[in-house]
RNA sequence: GCAGGGGUACCCGAGUGGUCAAAGGGGGCGGGCUCAAGAUCCGCUGCAGAAUGCUUCGCAGGUUCGAAUCCUGCUCCCUGCACCA
């Protein structure tokens, strides 16, 4: 299926091979350059030409399957996309380079009607349609560099993929999780097929939003209500995001009560209501049917009523859902002249038929009580039907509520017979069903929300459904062996014809019964596109097995805890997430695979947004060219705010001309230090063009190997400290996915951390060349193509896609050194502040600078604070007490200032606390090692003189010099008095 | 109506009891470099101030010695579901 489409892009691409923002002068020819657009397809080739990503099983080796959600091929890559697969690709890489055996493949949800109605509207094969845009969406993924196993490429479209499609859907008719049958179903009139539930959105088809119409018909559904328990349950400990998980279970729905069989006076009829509220059984004061409930025509025959009925069922038909929801607020019944027997109380009830029932929930009947059901208040005062009380706010009281309905749990109050009144909320409900199932008047009952999944399209681009219809035999599954039922080629599109044209295909529809050998009609109906992506996470552990869906072992090696990273939009977050989880849990349950729930970690990427005209007080966006100008509604001056990035809108980026001007590895850095992952992003021209800049300036880093001569340097301990701190903290960030975190330590502090050291007094150049080789691995999971250069231009000869690197031990003086040297930054800061107060205080220019450092006295008494906090001291009850009969306050002319010293670091001011409690850990450990201040802000003066702007530093312990403007006091460990002069 | 997520400085965004006037980036401002521009480097970017104090994290209360962070109410925004018995 690769078909080298990365040695295309190299003759095609980049005629501009200058990116725009450009940094170097003409004459420095001899320094080394970022050049995005030379480098970038080098390394795309070079990965290419090493099988760098190709992965395979291996036991010895930890695995990590990371995972994006595959594309509808629609055209080009949009930024959604960019999006989507830089945060994978930084991921998959992060992870080799880690040791792990990764498993990271692309592929195409290619069948669908988009491409269907293409060839209509055009004319020729939706199959061309598909794979000219595959084509073109391949070769932007290729431009981008991400690292995908090519091999594994697969496009649900094709025959190699769907022939399993219909291999796993005989596999759900052997175990009994297909069927075939005649119900009202959801059709899309200008789609011109059936919809699963799911794909009705305010009773308009997700796709086109065209309004959805009922209609009776013949359909296959898969029964995933079979795992419907399992579904909802396993959510309890998977890495989805809270809002995912809260969406999938509203959407299963379960909820626990009782059916409970209201019989039918004068009549063989029984009424079975659920209800989630047995316990609320004693108010019951009618029963409502839904007007579709086919027991309603059959009691209201006969009856004074009967007219009535039928104009407010002919209301409902007429109406759709939307219209029953949203239009017709208002409650309706009518009563159907007949009476209906509580079971418990034996009393007689009138039956209604109400417009407000479902006919698809539960039974399509409901118990009404109004006391406790607010809908059912509104319909009870509406007929004047009687109210009952039967639960209490509190335990042996009455009733409080009044006017409506009380629908919390409560004690139960005037129930009509003997032992139920007095209990309460579960105790209750479980009481109420033990009677009923003692006295076979009903059970206890579990009801979801979820359906079937009703799969059948009719239409032509999907996945046909292996069956034929044998007039003597009935409906028969294709055997296995003469899988796959191919779709025609030679099938002609056009606008006049409509409908699924395989119907009119005569050599398609022609088929044997494999079960008589007599003359039968191929099934024309195919799958829901949803159905091939159920799974493709599956096929592409064992892509190319040309025998089975795929292999046992291999599939529970890369399965093994389920995907473990699975990127995608929020709006998969219930159909397909859903019907992935159903496949495989049920393909487990087959024997095929070990894992039962498909993704151990889902993030979902937010949107990418770009500013938009706006109207304020309209809360209208509108078209970019509008930017500037007056509301065209309102005449108000266009606002700007972010909005989603839509055609209609033409606030798009193309990734394409992006990628042109500024490189893939530009884009890919803004992508990923724009926001964290699950965080919405703003696309901003000047910050992509700021990202360009940092690129340039990292890379020109290189040039520092030619300026640094000396073997060693006075930074270099400080820099490899720092490096493996760093290491640290992005190695923590990535783990987690926290790349926004990781490429700020990798592109942003690595810089600045160097830029420091090379001020402080520069590394020498064995420590340069070892940091800028390890740099150059954190560079390489969001810029690769810029890290694989930069590698390379270090003369190491693997390349990063093969390296694997090693943990970055600690060194013992590791935080000493760091900390020492932050507390020259701090001091510097703090300097440069004090010197700016101090210039508006003085007539003449301020030059000089006097340091006084902590004396011995100060820094003994924080660290034996600081030992005493260790042991949880209590320094307000006993502070005083310890310091009063401490050495130091022996002298008399010390004891007001050892005494504010003291508290300062043990009590602190009203707002904060003391100084033992909120020094870093960093600082208490420089503390406690008695590190010599005052030779450390020495051995630094000149650096402090030249950053602040001084002509001359003194330094030395307070008190052993002279007192200058009396700023000896202010010494204190890491906070030296300072005198400006 | 129900459920989930949010509101942090000019903008984006990190931060979930004290080390927070609050990371990082963008933008703006100032300085070094330069004939100059760009790039780059350094700094400033709540108010006042010789090292401190004050005000500030949607609004109003509360808990606490101490709140951007915890609790309650309100408000606004986003997302999903919606007469589900």
């Amino acid at each position: 299926m690769y078909d080298g489409q990365v040695e295309q892009n190299l003759s095609t691409g980049f005629k501009n091979g200058r990116p725009m923002v450009h940094t170097e002068s003409e004459e420095r020819c001899t320094m080394v350059e970022y050049e995005p657009n030379t480098i970038e397809p080098k390394w795309q080739l070079a990965w290419k030409e090493a099988e760098s990503f190709d992965s395979d099983v291996d036991q010895s080796k930890p695995k990590f399957y990371c995972l994006e959600m595959f594309p509808y091929p629609s055209g080009h890559m949009h930024m959604g996309h960019v999006r989507n697969y830089s945060i994978g690709d930084s991921i998959a890489r992060y992870r080799r380079l880690r040791g792990f055996n990764v498993l990271y493949p692309m592929g195409y949800d290619s069948f669908g009607m988009p491409a269907e109605n293409a060839a209509r509207s055009k004319g020729g094969h939706p199959h061309d349609v598909t794979w000219g845009n595959i084509e073109s969406i391949r070769e932007d993924l290729q431009r981008m560099g991400f690292s995908y196993d090519w091999r594994r490429e697969l496009a649900t479209s094709n025959a190699e993929y769907y022939h399993w499609n219909q291999w796993i859907f005989l596999k759900f008719y052997e175990t009994g999780l297909v069927e075939r049958r005649t119900a009202p179903v959801n059709w899309c009139n200008d789609c011109e097929t059936v919809l699963a539930n799911e794909q009705v959105k305010n009773n308009r088809c997700w796709r086109c939003s065209s309004e959805v119409v009922q209609k009776e018909m013949a359909q296959w559904f898969l029964r995933m209500t079979a795992y419907a328990d399992e579904l909802l349950d396993g959510l309890d400990d998977i890495g989805f995001p809270e809002h995912v998980k809260a969406m999938q279970r509203n959407w299963i729905g379960r909820s626990h009560g009782a059916e409970i069989h209201f019989p039918v006076v004068d009549s063989d009829h029984t009424i079975a209501a659920f209800t989630t509220r047995p316990d609320t059984i004693f108010g019951v004061t009618f029963v409502t049917l839904s007007p579709e409930h086919p027991l309603c025509e059959e009691l209201v025959a006969g009856t004074e009523q009967e007219a009535e009925f039928q104009a407010l069922a002919d209301e409902c038909a007429k109406l759709t859902e939307f219209e029953r929801i949203n239009m017709l607020r208002e409650k309706k019944g009518v009563f159907l002249g007949r009476m209906a027997r509580n079971p418990l109380s034996g009393e007689e009830i009138p039956i209604y038929a109400g417009n407000f029932v479902v006919a698809s929930y539960g039974t399509g009947a409901v118990m009404a009580v109004p006391a406790h059901d607010q809908r059912d208040h509104d319909f009870a005062e509406k007929y004047d039907i009687q109210i009952r009380r039967v639960l209490s706010e509190s335990e042996g009281s009455e009733p409080i509520t009044e006017g409506k309905a009380f629908e919390g749990l409560g004690w139960m109050i005037g129930s009509s017979r003997e032992g139920f009144d007095g209990l309460y909320g579960d105790d209750a409900k479980q009481a109420v069903i033990r009677a009923l199932e003692a006295e076979g008047a009903g059970k206890g009952s579990t009801q979801f929300r979820l359906k079937d999944w009703l799969l059948s399209r009719q239409r032509f681009w999907g996945t046909p459904i292996p069956f034929v219809h044998c007039t003597k035999c009935g409906v028969i599954p294709v055997p296995k062996e003469d899988l796959p039922v191919r779709l025609p080629l030679d099938v002609v599109f056009s606008e006049e014809d409509s409908g699924n044209p395989l119907g009119s295909h005569t050599e398609f529809v022609q088929a044997i019964c494999p079960t008589c050998g007599g003359e039968a009609r191929r099934e024309t109906d195919t799958m829901d596109t949803f159905y091939d992506s159920s799974w493709y996470f599956l096929r592409f552990c064992d892509a190319m097995n040309e025998n089975a869906p795929y292999d046992r072992e291999t599939i529970d090696y890369w399965m093994e805890g389920g995907v473990d990273l699975y990127i995608g939009g929020i709006e998969h977050a219930i159909m397909h997430l859903l019907y992935a989880r159903f496949f495989t849990k049920a393909l487990r349950d087959f024997g095929m695979n070990k894992v039962s729930e498909p993704f151990s970690r889902l993030v979902c990427q937010g949107m990418v947004n770009a500013p938009t005209p706006y109207c304020t007080s309209c809360n209208v966006e509108h078209h970019v060219d509008l930017t500037g100008n007056d509301c065209p509604q309102c005449g108000e001056l266009l606002g700007s705010r972010s909005a989603k990035m839509s055609k209609s809108l033409g606030n798009t980026v193309s990734p394409e001309i992006m990628i042109e001007q500024f490189g893939a590895d530009t884009v890919r850095l803004f992508i990923l230090f724009g926001s964290n992952p699950e965080a919405g992003m703003d696309w901003s021209d000047s910050a992509v063009e700021a990202n360009h800049r940092q690129m340039h300036q990292i890379f020109s880093v290189l040039n520092l190997l030619d300026e640094v001569s000396d073997e060693v340097g006075p930074m270099d301990d400080w820099l490899a400290a720092k490096r493996r701190s760093n290491m640290h903290t992005w190695w923590d960030a990535m783990d987690d996915v926290r790349i926004r975190e990781g490429v700020m330590i990798s592109h942003f502090d690595m810089l600045t951390d160097l830029q420091w050291a090379m001020r402080r007094g520069g590394v020498g150049s064995k420590e340069l060349k070892k940091h800028l080789t390890v740099w150059g691995a954190m560079l390489y999971p969001a810029t690769p193509h810029m890290a694989e250069e930069w590698n390379s231009h270090l003369g190491n000869d693997t390349t990063l896609a093969e390296t694997i690197i090693n943990d970055p031990s600690i060194g013992d003086d590791d935080v000493l050194i760091l900390s020492e040297e932050s507390a020259l930054k701090d001091l510097i800061d703090s300097a440069r502040n004090v010197k700016g107060l101090a210039e508006r205080h003085s007539e003449k220019p301020v030059t000089r600078l006097v340091i006084q450092t902590t004396p011995n006295w100060k820094l003994d008494l924080l660290i034996e604070a600081l030992d005493l906090a260790d042991t949880e001291f209590d320094f307000m009850r006993e502070g005083t007490a310890f310091i009063q009969q401490h050495s130091t306050f022996v002298d008399e002319a010390m004891r007001g200032e050892v005494m504010q010293y003291w508290r300062a670091l043990t009590i602190g001011s009203k707002k904060t606390r003391g100084r033992v409690f909120t020094l870093r850990d960093t600082e208490k450990t420089l503390i406690r090692s008695k590190h010599n201040e005052t030779a450390s802000i020495k051995s630094a003066a000149l650096f402090i003189a030249e950053a602040i702007n001084i002509e001359d530093i003194e330094v030395y312990v307070a008190g052993e010099g002279e007192d200058v403007s009396g700023k000896a006091r202010f010494a204190a460990p890491l906070q030296p008095g300072l005198a400006f002069l």
